[in-house]
RNA sequence: GUGGGAGUAGCACAAUGGUGGUGCACUAGCCUGUGGAGCUAGCUGUUGCGGGUUCGAGUCCCGUCUUCCACCCCA
């Protein structure tokens, strides 16, 4: 046995045939949906400077940045004094799609449309641990808006999520939806410290995984006294059978003294109106705890969530000061991340991806006797017909060909022996009914056409 | 990053501290121009790696790597 492992690296993955023809399928869907809402795409490399990564994220999503050494001497001469981290290396992969297109629209703002409607399918890179549906290499399909501050942007980019989804034949699944300023009024009219704001947002933000306690628990550790934290949970408390727009009613008088709060929940109410003759608006769940835990954040913010899968299936917002972090000038954005592994595990799960076939469906088989010289012409005629076709490359004897046929699945061998050479004839082979004809080489390919239920071309 | 389980043939799994096996897969034959079933024969291993205990280690101990599960966090 070999002593080199032959696994990819943790967390990551190779994609075989079957593997990868599901993907594409999903990924064609996302595609199809996003450019009906005139999104166009762009692509940005897989590595970016720290500088433009790092401090975006939040602490946590810092410590989870893939860096790239240094190369060579100047690896080498870096480790000659006592390097500190940011001598050893200055890029990193990216974390995410978003932040890479804020550098990318500060960079090309005057020549992008005033409304820039982007997106981008591309792996993105976290140093997580992962687990069961987490990769350390993962692809995530975003659409961004920017320019716009109207909160249409929020509803066409939540309507095309919700589109996708709904192609895909995902029923059950809601988009979760709560603001950034009303979190945070939230939290200071529980008397919670601006301290101890981002610690409150990851114990709330765990409210459906853990219960109350287990968030008063967390809070207490994080150094928020019960007392705030009771205040808090109450807050939160949803009541059963309330409609979107009545739980919005009961945040606002219950926020009523605090104006930033209640500007962000009309602000959620305006978009219930604007979304609520679109695909997403029945999706929509108002969900005070939901806090998502990018830092970037400023304005409403989203999440897919499906009910029979721990964690999200995607998720977004508005973020109109990161695009100032990399020139003079801020631009308002909204956007949405797809979390493409997370979708086809769901996908998986219930049994709705289609059985996908894109193999061979004729394979050609020879007899000893038969030159190679010529098959490949015989095999273009068929493919002409629209037809995949693979060529056997050897010639053993020919049921060790037709063996080989079933093995790779396919419906039909055609067989070329003298005997066919001669005469211009080919012998066709149904694999699954076991019919057999021997045909002229002009006709072969409606017939297989026929056996494969395809339209002829 | 924390805690726990697991690593034996290509794959799935057996083996009380005492000669490492079985099934599937693979190869060949039964069958010289016809696959799937069946039968017969054959192939496959420094038991993840390194050290230790022992007369003797796949088995016990330590380290290390990989992997799975839970937590942390996230898509």
């Amino acid at each position: 046995m070999s002593t080199i492992s032959t696994n990819p690296p943790a967390g990551m993955r190779d994609f075989g045939p079957a593997e990868l023809c599901a993907r594409r399928h999903v990924e064609n869907v996302i595609r199809d949906v996003f450019e009906a809402h005139g999104f166009v795409e762009i692509e940005t490399p897989a590595v970016e400077n720290l500088s433009t990564l790092l401090g975006k994220y939040g602490e946590e999503g810092d410590q989870l940045l893939f860096r790239l050494l240094h190369r060579r001497d100047k690896l080498s001469r870096a480790l000659e004094g006592k390097p500190a981290e940011k001598d050893l290396a200055e890029t990193g992969l990216r974390y995410d799609l978003t932040v890479p297109l804020a550098r990318f629209i500060a960079n090309n703002a005057a020549t992008l449309p005033r409304f820039f409607k982007r997106y981008q399918i591309q792996p993105v890179w976290r140093a997580d641990r992962p687990g069961k549906g987490r990769f350390r290499e993962f692809c995530q399909c975003d659409v961004d808006i920017t320019g716009t501050s109207s909160l249409l942007a929020e509803a066409d980019i939540c309507n095309a999520v919700a589109m996708t989804l709904s192609r895909l034949g995902l029923t059950n699944v809601a988009i979760h939806l709560n603001h950034r300023c009303l979190l945070r009024g939230l939290i200071a009219a529980s008397g919670i410290t601006a301290g101890h704001e981002e610690s409150a947002l990851v114990a709330v933000d765990k409210l459906d995984k853990i219960n109350e306690d287990g968030v008063l628990k967390e809070l207490d550790t994080r150094g928020i006294t019960p007392e705030s934290g009771r205040k808090l949970l109450e807050v939160l408390r949803r009541p059963d059978g309330l409609t979107e727009v009545a739980e919005l009613d009961r945040l606002r008088t219950a926020l009523a003294s605090n104006e930033e709060a209640v500007k962000s929940i009309d602000e959620l109410r305006q978009l219930l109106e604007v979304a609520a003759d679109s695909m997403a608006g029945p999706l929509f769940k108002i969900d005070a705890s939901l806090a998502r835990g990018l830092g970037y954040y400023t304005g409403p913010i989203f999440e897919i969530r499906a009910a029979d899968i721990k964690g999200s299936l995607g998720g977004g917002g508005r973020y109109d000061n990161l695009i100032g972090m990399f020139s003079n000038r801020s631009i308002p954005a909204v956007g949405f991340s797809i979390g493409f592994e997370r979708l086809i595990l769901v996908l998986e799960e219930r049994k709705l991806m289609p059985p996908l076939m894109t193999g061979p469906e004729v394979l050609l088989c020879r007899f000893a006797e038969v030159p190679a010289a010529g098959i490949l012409r015989i095999a273009n005629l068929l493919r002409q017909a629209g037809l995949r076709i693979e060529v056997y490359p050897e010639t053993p004897k020919i049921g060790k060909q037709l063996g080989y046929a079933e093995s790779i699945h396919v419906k039909v061998a055609a067989m070329l022996g003298e005997d066919e050479l001669k005469a211009g004839n080919i012998t066709l082979k149904n694999l699954a009914s076991g019919e057999q004809v021997t045909v002229t080489l002009g006709a072969a390919a409606s017939m297989i056409t026929g056996w494969l239920g395809k339209t002829p071309l």
